[in-house]
DNA sequence: GTGAAGATCGCC
DNA sequence: GCGATCTTCACG
């Protein structure tokens, strides 16, 4: 018999209540799930190896830190819901709004370990970057406030898997400001995830930066 | 209406 | 290290 394989079919859809809850938390805990992109044609599966949390309107690297606009909508929506945005003239950006409605906090998929979908495609690691990865899963603007509870987006673990994943966190990729939040968790030695931390950066703690602003609640604003 | 920056990426 | 490429938003 052939070996079980990790498909969509052996995983079990994250329920609303997983998305509920401060943002560092979901974030910790949606490294080691997997990502299903389904579309007319096509399927993807990745498990979830770097993520980035951007948290409330005090976080100067977040969207809302400006407050609500048109674009910031979704964030301050409920949670369980994809954000998606264009930046670069040229890039998406796939997030998970998480926290309470009202409270702007989403999280980054940032890359991608593939397990089955990507197999066409000739980059050995074809959803390592958070640009790389909306591109070759097909996911753009449309997807933009869809539930993570629907069936073209939604993210999945396997049941009874209790494995320990070496969790490390760093400073946020790619931003001028906020970067002595340690808010970008990572699988710790995993080949898929983007790049390295930033030179400079603390050394790679195993927890988030408690003294950025708190590890589990918004910081009071000034 | 206008200008500047941007949670990137691939190539020089 | 740099340019591509265009949406979003602040500002006037």
């Amino acid at each position: 018999m052939a070996k079980r394989q990790l498909t969509p079919r052996a995983l079990l859809r994250l329920p609303l209540t997983f998305y509920d809850r401060p943002a560092l938390e979901v974030s910790r805990e949606l490294v080691g799930k997997c990502l299903v992109r389904r579309n007319e044609s096509h399927e993807w599966t990745g498990r979830i190896v770097e993520v980035e949390a951007y948290i409330g309107e005090d976080d100067p690297a977040c969207h809302a830190y400006h407050g609500l606009t048109p674009r910031t909508r979704v964030m301050y929506g409920p949670p369980g819901h994809a954000y998606v945005y264009f930046t670069y003239g040229m890039y998406f950006m796939l997030n998970v709004v998480v926290h309470a409605e009202g409270s702007p906090a989403a999280i980054l998929i940032r890359a991608l370990e593939p397990v089955s979908g990507f197999e066409e495609l000739e980059d050995p690691r074809p959803a390592s970057g958070p640009g790389k990865l909306c591109k070759n899963m097909q996911i753009d603007k449309s997807l933009n406030g869809v539930s993570l509870l629907s069936r073209q987006l939604w993210i999945g673990q396997r049941p009874g898997m209790k494995e320990k994943l070496e969790i490390r966190w760093s400073s946020r990729i790619g931003i001028r400001e906020g970067t002595n939040r340690l808010w970008r968790a990572y699988l710790f030695g995993n080949p898929f995830v983007s790049r390295k931390s930033n030179p400079g950066d603390p050394t790679s703690p195993s927890e988030p930066d408690p003294a950025s602003g708190g590890l589990y609640q918004f910081r009071a604003k000034k």
